[in-house]
DNA sequence: ACCTGAACACCGTTCAAGT
DNA sequence: ACCTGAACACCGTTCAAGT
């Protein structure tokens, strides 16, 4: 199905009738991506992936950076947020938009680099990303300034935030016994205040879990919104 | 003054006297960096600037991977806040602290990627980096584990405001125009919230202006942080 | 100890030629 | 119109050799 009336092996065009496109090309691409991570997408290594000549994809995309673009539109595509409930407050509408964003990105945690580094191909995709959020923030009875700016600092948290945890790989990130000795060995007085809630914490108190660290994020930004009503 | 004493050329080695060094390698590695981008800073061109062999540089750094490692501990040690006014609220000092950390990655716009991206070198010098912010947020009152999960929403929001400013070269990015005519030519009824807010802003209205952003991204983090004590 | 030259296994992309 | 082969100007890095 992913390459037409195709009867070769699954998923791969037989070289020859699966007529190279835009589209095969990306999802190989993001294939390769997804599997290896983005540094493993050279444009030699996609063809071969396709079983084709590397000056092939050329007559589909004019070079690679065409292609990275592509895949940021691909995974854009798939971005959607179930219609909100409708009794859902706006709070909760913009938490399930960030969250849809969130779950999106992490569909493809060594693509997250390059999506939240490309403007240009975001931004392409972001109005209607974004709309969800504008959605939510509409109810607030702020001004259109302000709803503006309120959707830039949710979006900036999401990128920062998704940055940290893609470039993790477990769910929790055990800085825990790391940081307490790092700060341990610090020159004393030279980070006290840093000191003081690591003591406090312990060992297991610093194991941080993405899940919770962004919720949390969450409510911090939804109630400073709140306070800006 | 920057590479002993020297009385070639300032800054660049005569080739035979200057030995090399971790410190001149990488002084020319960042200045290349600024200059003329994270991509033009190859092994090869690095060697050519110091007036040496490629394989040179090996005997001082293992490889490219810790050029660029080198670089964010480089730029992160150039990183101090101003001691805190001694009267100044919890809120201004974390505004402070978040102003600091934005200055310091302003100063090298083409480094800013790997900088948010290498977190294994950022953690490092996170310990210290990271102390004004917990200084602010220690006079709260707030248990230390909201403290930490303070500090994380204002860092991860740094970034990807960084990521949005470093990406963009001119001081206010102008995408009114741009982003209205885009909205408007969307299938009707696609995105009506985002429509609403662009056509009461108007094309001046949209223009973005880099500093208020970020501001106004603080001021909704702190009223957060406080609607949480 | 530090530096080098030649070499290897890659890159992205152009260009002229094939069907 | 689409695909290809050979070639160009690069990469990062290993290894053996020089001082």
């Amino acid at each position: 199905m992913a390459s037409g009336g195709n009867i070769g092996r699954p998923g791969r065009p037989r070289s020859g009738d699966g007529r190279l496109s835009k589209k095969v090309i990306l999802e190989a691409a993001l294939r390769i991506v997804d599997r290896d991570g983005i540094e493993a997408m050279t444009m030699r290594r996609l063809a071969s992936a396709l079983g084709v000549n590397p000056m092939s994809i050329y007559h589909h995309l004019p070079n690679k950076a065409a292609v990275l673009s592509g895949l940021v539109e691909v995974v854009f595509s798939q971005l959607q947020v179930a219609a909100p409930a409708d009794g859902a407050s706006w709070q909760d509408q913009l938490k399930d938009a960030a969250r849809a964003y969130r779950r999106v990105l992490r569909t493809h945690p060594n693509l997250a680099l390059q999506i939240v580094s490309d403007t240009a191909a975001v931004s392409d995709v972001l109005v209607i990303a974004g709309e969800p959020f504008y959605q939510a923030l509409a109810q607030t009875g702020l001004p259109p300034r302000s709803i503006v700016e309120s959707v830039d600092v949710v979006v900036d948290f999401i990128h920062g935030f998704m940055l940290g945890e893609a470039s993790s790989t477990s769910e929790t990130f055990d800085l825990g016994p790391d940081l307490l000795k790092r700060v341990r060995d610090l020159p004393a007085g030279k980070a006290p205040a840093l000191t003081r809630v690591a003591e406090a914490l312990g060992e297991s108190g610093f194991r941080y879990e993405f899940d919770s660290g962004f919720e949390s994020g969450l409510n911090v930004l939804v109630r400073g919104i709140e306070a800006g009503i």
